[in-house]
DNA sequence: CGCCCCCTCGCAGTTTCTGGGGAGTAGGAT
DNA sequence: ATCCTACTCCCCAGAAACTGCGAGGGGGCG
């Protein structure tokens, strides 16, 4: 039975992805996700801008170790295009023009990876960033028949998915945010927005002494370090908005 | 008929949402939605960085303008819940506690928000960021009801109309195309994280001066006033991540 | 009533940031 | 081949921010 005839049941797969119950179960659930969508492969890779990430799915070990090596999370069009869009995207529809890019397909290919591909972008709280992954090796035509058939239901899947993965990442819960007074927030959202001390303190209609206490009281609560640290602290947890 | 048993078929839905040809039709669209889910409100909401705000929804006028004026932007609970969460949320899922929330929620209720509601957060590239809202006037329990039937056809809804909301402003990604190099990104990351620009330079090994040729670079680039302004667009803009 | 938090204001010395300059290498793109 | 970008290093002087000390009034809560 071909891939385009697998019927995946929507219910079922997301109940199984919410019963899961550690990182290790999610590595068997993506592996039952693939076997019901009848595709060669399906990978949730996580990413932050520090370069840390994590990533189950159905590639080769060897391929894994191998793009983590040669630091191909810097290259891959995939990761540049899901991180400019919005929408699940074809790979077909990615910029290959660069020389960098070509190589890594190539690289990919000979390491197993598909010729197709279909990527989802996934955004969370505080920047987080993935994208939730298929690739199979096809023609063009059964590909698009087969991405449009699962369309929503792909997007549904990788929605659940990075939810549990959010939920067994350690570090990634938020810390006990200690509010900030009215005054503190208006302090800091005038320098996140690029006053001076002097500039808010006129704009709050206060002296500029009076502003510092705020700052340096907001900067204590969140235990920040400095005040760029204490605006991008009080940013990251919703504190202040600009 | 009441609103649970309101069956929305999703394809017709999702169908004439795509078929949105501008903002005012979005206005109709969403009309549309709120009626064939048989609820009290529905509605998006974008917000982004500079407190610029665009929605469109069913809620009155009165209580629109009202919001804007008295900057609820920066108390509504809705908007700061949103922010720190991933999946769809029950409004009673949120922190009303402050002084400030309970007050807005009693202005709110007065002016025709329903004492119930459910928001999914949506976010884009660039930091975008926007919930899409339902209300209604009910008890908890048939709230539930709803809310459990309907919500992976509101998620796939509030995609879609996401995406047809970003079509249809491009000036909403300005600067979009001005990304940070990864020495850029490396350097506003330890700022951020409170180093002091002589420490930063130690970690990536490199003078003072350089790291600030970088930071410097990265403010033109993110059109910022200084470093802590940097910072927080460049956060807001999820071009870094702490 | 005392306690704690919030709001307001002040001084002074030290450190850091800002905003100009200039200069050279390397790699990719056109 | 040339241009452009990214990366690295250097100087200087004025402006701003940080650190740590202080003070007092007001409001809510047990």
């Amino acid at each position: 039975m071909g891939f385009l005839d697998k019927v995946p049941r929507l219910e079922a797969l997301i109940e199984r992805l919410e019963s899961a119950e550690g990182l290790e179960d999610l590595q068997n659930v993506i592996e039952e996700l693939r076997d019901s969508f009848g595709v060669d492969h399906m990978i949730y890779h996580w990413v932050n801008s520090k370069g840390d990430q994590y990533g189950c799915g159905t590639y080769d070990l060897e391929w894994v170790n191998r793009y983590v090596q040669k630091g191909y999370l810097r290259v891959d069009p995939v990761i540049v295009g899901c991180f400019q869009r919005f929408h699940p995207v074809d790979w077909k529809r990615f910029d290959w023009s660069s020389k960098a890019a070509r190589a890594f397909m190539q690289d990919a290919i000979e390491h197993g990876v598909g010729n197709q591909g279909y990527s989802i972008p996934i955004r969370g709280p505080n920047g987080q960033f993935a994208h939730f992954t298929l690739s199979h090796n096809c023609n063009d035509e059964d590909w698009q028949t087969f991405t449009d058939k699962n369309r929503r239901d792909l997007i549904l899947i990788s929605h659940s998915f990075n939810q549990k993965a959010l939920e067994f990442q350690p570090g990634r819960t938020p810390e006990s945010s200690q509010s900030l007074s009215p005054r503190e927030i208006e302090a800091m959202t005038l320098l996140a927005t690029g006053l001076s001390r002097a500039q808010a303190a006129d704009q709050l209609s206060i002296s500029e002494h009076t502003l510092r206490v705020y700052v340096e009281s907001a900067r204590h609560k969140l235990g920040a370090l400095n005040t760029t640290h204490a605006v991008a602290r009080a940013l990251n947890r919703g504190l202040i908005v600009i």
